[in-house]
DNA sequence: ACCTGAACACCGTTCAAGT
DNA sequence: ACCTGAACACCGTTCAAGT
């Protein structure tokens, strides 16, 4: 609606225009979406909204995508695609460290896509693929094939709920209730929380433990 | 709709029927919604269909409950506040252990729950405060308060993480796809995946994490 | 005080038409 | 082949009535 380089030139060169063509493709539609996702959120990402985005039917998106899961898995493949997950370092600790921040500031640079991968019916299994580097370095490491799997949901499990708490502001869940339940001034470290800190420390201390594993 | 215990007796005793009294209660509708959240999931858990099954107008929910967002926070209240955090137990292991234990139990009884959880703003602070067990033990362990409050995060987020997975169905996301990045013979892991295995590797992995941080 | 019924502004998607 | 428009079966919620 707002998008002003969107009605632009229509018909190029000397065709008379073929049926008005609008050269709407998947890609477009798939960036189109993303941009409300990382705009307003995953709420706001509608077959509705995208459509009108375009400035298109709803409709005129069946051509080009299935269905509102298809869109989005295409939405969560386009933030991922360009993702490299992979350090280049051969000290297992560095690449699995690499790995999840990789993960994350992806998440927190698009808003809202942490929860669509949590919503994980959209989450297409090729999306976390190039993960399977995490999973090398942690058989690198000592664990058994089955360890480093259980290891890796772990991580992301830690990772995309970080990510989707901090990206909805200030933990309105989850957080067992300062105000009520403890002094005043203990309440501290809920005002000014380092998210970043606290990812760090939840990565090394599960990377602590991998450690000890594998003693 | 289906429910034989629902259209029951109308007025009672000597009352000439003072307009109709369905003696319709916030408890009853957050039951009845908690029902619809087990069997059906979480997306079947509507204002009409939570009418329907109380054989009631959609209206008539917003005499006792304000919202949707009211409501699925009673459910999740409701789903938890019978749960007892506290395992008795002096040694901090046993009693995170307990806790997690405990909350993942309940999140397999009632499927749905763990996705109402992680979709945050529904879930009141005050639904995890028995948590504060599992604080009070990780400060036992020796963690600074701030550090205990990152683990504590760190578990939530991988025990409602993996709840949520099982509840779905084997991994439809989240997977790198075995059947293509990797020869049949290592997929064996994924086809007969121990859900109750991971979950008790995870937590020993996160305690042996805490072990090594505050040694 | 509590419930109903109609209505509003939304959804995703199907289907018959248009070009 | 691609797009439109009307329609269907849903949402949550407001508002004016009924008792």
């Amino acid at each position: 609606v707002s998008d002003p380089a969107s009605g632009g030139e229509r018909e190029r060169g000397s065709e008379p225009s073929p049926a008005r063509a609008r050269d709407l493709t998947r890609t477009r539609i798939v960036e189109a979406a993303l941009a409300l996702l990382d705009r307003n959120g995953v709420e706001a990402v509608t077959m509705r909204n995208v459509a009108g985005a375009l400035d298109v039917t709803p409709m005129a998106l069946y051509n080009h995508v299935g269905s509102k899961a298809d869109l989005l898995r295409g939405v969560a493949v386009r933030a991922l695609d360009h993702a490299d997950f992979d350090a280049h370092d051969p000290d297992w600790r560095t690449q699995v460290l690499h790995c999840f921040r990789e993960l994350r500031a992806i998440c927190l640079r698009h808003p809202g896509l942490a929860r669509l991968l949590e919503v994980a019916d959209v989450a297409p299994p090729a999306v976390l693929v190039p993960m399977d580097t995490t999973l090398a370095a942690l058989r690198q490491a000592g664990l058994p094939e089955r360890d480093a799997l259980r290891t890796y949901f772990l991580l992301v499990s830690f990772t995309l709920g970080q990510a989707d708490y901090q990206n909805r502001g200030p933990f309105r869940a989850l957080a067992p209730r300062p105000e009520t339940t403890r002094p005043v001034e203990e309440t501290t470290p809920y005002n000014h929380w380092d998210f970043d800190a606290a990812f760090e420390f939840g990565l090394r201390l599960v990377l602590d433990g991998v450690d000890t594993m594998v003693k």
